[in-house]
DNA sequence: AGCACA
């Protein structure tokens, strides 16, 4: 098993990351990657000289982290497959979360202490990478606690499902929302299947950023989208 | 290959 012994963790571990992606970039997109998986509380990523190509991805739900372990093996990340393991250890931000973070203590003596202050002083921080998040609300994270059991979801790709469109939507109206993600290709809909689309893109990097960036968007008050993957 | 919390 590709996941070793390690036990399940609400912290996803990745390696064999794109080393030439700038660090917000990476985080960004693993932001974007993940969050169909649950909710996401921190992604950590390093450019260290031991550290890089590797990133964390912190979940709300171990379940989550479970499903992206599994779904997203192997998946082509900037050109490299991405290898996905639970972390070792718990994430600062979990602990945190749960009122059990100790600063640690065995550290390189210069480092340790420039923490120690900031730790100090610090109650907790917003953990969601650069803001990515906050257009929404709520709504895209009561979408998923209302959907678990309905189905798995599909694999990445470049093609985007949408539901819960408003019967009286157009190709038109979609291409205006959609095409302002890089990568976009088409929209499709179907006559005889009102309230729903398909949306191509390029890649599935591309598809996943305009999820992340549309989900739960409403064209009316009562129609929040819904886009998962196409099924292929 | 490499498991951190700038």
């Amino acid at each position: 098993m590709l996941t070793g012994d390690i036990p399940p963790n609400q912290t996803i571990y990745i390696k064999n990351l794109n080393e030439k992606i700038k660090k917000e970039e990476l985080k960004r997109s693993l932001y974007c990657l993940f969050s169909q998986y649950g909710r996401i509380l921190d992604v950590v990523a390093l450019k260290t000289a031991r550290l890089r190509g590797q990133a964390w991805v912190a979940f709300s739900e171990v379940t989550a982290a479970s499903n992206a372990v599994r779904q997203m093996q192997n998946f082509p990340f900037y050109d490299k497959p991405m290898r996905i393991q639970y972390a070792k250890t718990k994430s600062d931000c979990v602990a945190k979360a749960e009122g059990s973070f100790v600063p640690r203590e065995k550290k390189k003596k210069q480092e340790e202490k420039a923490e120690r202050k900031r730790r100090g002083e610090e109650a907790h921080q917003s953990s969601v990478p650069n803001g990515t998040s906050a257009q929404n609300g709520g709504t895209t994270a009561s979408f998923r606690q209302g959907n678990p059991s309905s189905q798995e979801a599909a694999a990445p790709n470049n093609i985007l499902f949408i539901e819960n469109l408003p019967h009286e939507t157009t190709s038109m109206m979609l291409e205006l929302l959609f095409r302002q993600y890089p990568g976009f290709r088409e929209v499709r809909m179907i006559e005889a299947k009102p309230g729903i689309a398909f949306v191509e893109f390029e890649d599935d990097v591309q598809s996943s950023m305009a999820m992340q960036a549309l989900q739960g968007f409403k064209i009316t008050p009562q129609n929040p989208m819904a886009i998962t993957f196409a099924k292929k």
